[in-house]
DNA sequence: ATATTATAGATAATTAGTGTCCTTAATGGG
DNA sequence: CCCATTAAGGACACTAATTATCTATAATAT
């Protein structure tokens, strides 16, 4: 079944947490927090300072931060990062098969008109991804704030305070 | 990336060509239209039997056609059938790894408020099946009747019509 | 200089999707 | 009743993508 990958999660829970955090945080800690290897991590902050979402800073003291302000990055552009722009549909013309005659043919040659049915599940695409560019990582950390007790979101704060103090 | 299965293009290229035939029509006619495999095929079919979508008749003069009005049969239906209904993200509730105290544990182990990232990702996916309950196999069929040129509706036409009468 | 940290490449394990083959069961026509 | 036809289902193989690890290299602060 079709799927959005974990790397997508990963990314999301991650950043999320960047967002308080003044300076820049190393894979180490982050994939500590997330319970996920340091290895694997790093493939998906490569892919996030790839796609500009992150800053990343080599050596002692190194590690990432936020590019812009997280108002400006949303859900979207961290599902492109990771996953790639390639559209979840995509038509092999198995109509093009159906028929070995010259009209169809030449129909299919002009490749002006897409497949209906592709353009209709590239439609529906766009319905999620419209939905998913109004979600920014503010907004999720603000609604996080809100809706998670106080307790869990000072101990939150409290074990990054201390990973960055230790650094 | 995540991605649409190719089973679901082939139901749907199927379908919207079994409209028109009022007979069942065989697997082995419509993987020749398609130009794949009868055994492939064959499963996809099997899919959309069980989803009441098509209607099969095994032996002589047998084969698959509609159960209802393709006014009542959606995208929305056949991408379930072939897809399974699994959402496109499942969280791994990652977070719940992330610290391993109590009150967070206590939380989780309720299980009354799943990850809100889950939950907006659910939503976005919810826009995307929302577009595509709203196209139905009735729509696709009329909208490539009126797309299409009648070159190459009415060789369609005669394609199956052959076939029907060979059977 | 050295320890630290990100980057990149190679590679392996796992899983899902795609596809085939063979057997079984059901059906209609002779 | 028998037989050809057709769907259903299981076993299996092939492919591609995802997930994951390990190693080596490059950049950086102290």
């Amino acid at each position: 079944m079709m799927n959005f990958s974990v790397g997508v999660e990963y990314a999301l829970h991650c950043l999320v947490n960047i967002i308080p955090l003044n300076r820049p945080i190393g894979i180490k800690d982050l994939a500590e927090f997330q319970g996920v290897s340091e290895s694997y991590l790093s493939k998906i902050f490569t892919k996030l300072a790839k796609a500009r979402i992150v800053q990343s800073t080599p050596g002692v003291k190194g590690g990432y931060e936020l590019t812009k302000s997280p108002k400006k990055i949303t859900f979207y552009d961290v599902v492109i990062a990771i996953e790639g722009s390639q559209p979840i549909f995509q038509c092999k013309n198995i109509i093009a098969k159906a028929f070995t005659n010259e009209a169809l043919e030449a129909e299919e040659d002009e490749d002006e008109v897409p497949c209906l049915i592709n353009r209709t599940m590239l439609e529906a695409e766009q319905q999620m991804y419209n939905f998913l560019k109004e979600k920014t990582l503010m907004w999720l950390r603000e609604t996080l704030d809100n809706e998670l007790s106080p307790d869990i979101l000072e101990k939150n704060r409290e074990w990054f305070q201390k990973k960055l103090v230790q650094n």
